[in-house]
DNA sequence: GCGTCGATGGCA
DNA sequence: GCCATCGACGCG
């Protein structure tokens, strides 16, 4: 079955709605003559400003300026002195969402893409990436070409200093997945 | 199987 | 000093 790319009216909504859709979808990554296909099985929505874990609650800054612009455009920052994380730009310009990808299944290949760190490095997506247009043709993706998968929903991870926002159920996966970056408990 | 910890560098 | 992580290590 053939899916059509995801579009720029996809990406414009908010990234709660997003993230949950994103699980299922495919990300294609074309590196050379290669294409790299995943299946989105976690997701995160980071959903503006007034989200103490976004890193938009922290204002405007050259790290998030892209958040701050259109959705559909990637968003990839450094952390931890080695991994890049990759997310979706999600809602209109002005307001600050994104949706942060933590685990995929590889498709036609083998890789462990269990982890939003595993995952950018598997599929050679860097901070070179950040500020890409997703409906281009590097790294885009496609509308889910299967059934629609059993959405589980549960806290995001490693965001306990966000006050209450840490309690929000802002992490989506696939409840049937075996590649999830932990359970969900 | 579990919890703890070090790596490693950009950021505010 | 902290961090939207990962993998190695020690346990018993």
């Amino acid at each position: 079955m053939r899916s059509k790319r995801l579009n720029s009216v996809f990406y414009g909504r908010d990234a709660a709605d997003l993230a949950r859709d994103l699980i299922g979808t495919i990300l294609v990554r074309r590196v050379g003559s290669k294409e790299l296909r995943a299946r989105i099985v976690e997701t995160e929505a980071y959903v503006g400003e007034h989200d103490l874990a976004c890193h938009a609650a922290r204002g405007r800054t050259a790290r998030t300026e892209v958040m701050f612009g259109p959705g559909g455009h990637a968003y990839v920052y450094f952390i931890y002195g080695m991994y890049d994380m990759f997310n979706v730009v999600s809602g209109p310009a002005g307001d600050a969402q994104a949706v942060l990808i933590r685990a995929a299944e590889a498709l036609g290949w083998n890789a462990d893409l269990s982890g939003p760190g595993k995952l950018t490095r598997a599929m050679r997506i860097t901070r070179a990436h950040n500020g890409v247009d997703l409906t281009g043709d590097k790294l885009f993706f496609l509308g889910n070409p299967g059934r629609r998968p059993r959405i589980v929903k549960a806290k995001r991870i490693g965001v306990d200093y966000a006050k209450h926002w840490k309690h929000a159920l802002l992490r989506f996966v696939d409840g049937d997945s075996p590649a999830l970056s932990r359970p969900v408990t």
